[in-house]
DNA sequence: TGTTGAGTTAAAGTTAACTTCAAGTTGTAT
DNA sequence: ATACAACTTGAAGTTAACTTTAACTCAACA
């Protein structure tokens, strides 16, 4: 199958000119330019913004997402520096995920205090304090 | 009780130059200038300081932790201000968690994966294929 | 008195990950 | 033939949240 840059755009939900940041910057390879015309994408582009995309939900930055992809070559060879990269960007991703949940915590206490706060207001009753939430 | 900058700086591991951006761009305000010579900082600083660690740590970008400052010198004014704004940034903050949580799931399969792989390497058995890991 | 160390300023620089721009090219529809 | 939409390029611009730099100021200590 091919794809020009708009079926990937719309299939990613990116804007084109990201797809082609990618390719400038050598997450996506190997792309047929058509002359100096149009760009074809195969399925192995698919597959690597597919991979793109879930690197970075994991905060992976893109130059390492980039070095993953060239060690993948040589899987045999890389699996250790691939499985060092992954364990590291897993502590970090997890150490994300508790400064992330205490972030969460933070705020859902703001909003029952602001919510008493309101109810507070509404029905003219006394201001809570911040006690009350914990 | 008061506090220099490199007390500040110490309690919350942010560097002084942190400390001074953040007066400047008016998160921490009232801060008294001994002459032009040091800042002295007090525990009302403490408190906003902790808060804006917290608003940090739920992804808050430092203009809406200002304004909530903002908001919160008139809070039975603002209470439903505030609440809209926390509600929004909750929505973000637990998009933000299922994307760090499908990043990390990802990254824990191709760990699993490149566990096998260096395996086989190692014991010069067969390489796994991807299903193997599903 | 001179040096040191902690602090000050305004302004410029940094980083990642895009995004926008201006000018040009190409295939297709009228 | 001409207009148009979709695409191209390299280069410059954007954003948030800092960080660095260079030149300066105190207070205290030897």
């Amino acid at each position: 199958m091919t794809y020009t840059i708009t079926d990937l755009s719309k299939m990613f939900n990116l804007p084109a000119s990201t797809i082609r940041y990618y390719e400038k910057i050598g997450l996506l390879e190997n792309v047929e330019h058509q002359g100096s015309y149009r760009r074809i994408f195969n399925d192995s582009h698919v597959d690597r913004l597919n991979a793109v995309e879930c690197f970075k939900k994991a905060l992976l930055p893109l130059d390492e997402i980039k070095l993953f992809f060239t060690y993948e070559k040589d899987m045999e060879k890389n699996s250790e520096k691939i499985l060092e990269m992954m364990k590291n960007q897993e502590v970090k991703t997890l150490e994300s995920m508790e400064a992330l949940q205490a972030g969460l915590t933070h705020l859902q206490k703001k909003i029952r205090f602001y919510t008493l706060v309101s109810e507070a207001v509404k029905n003219k009753t006394p201001m809570p304090r911040w006690e009350d939430v914990n």
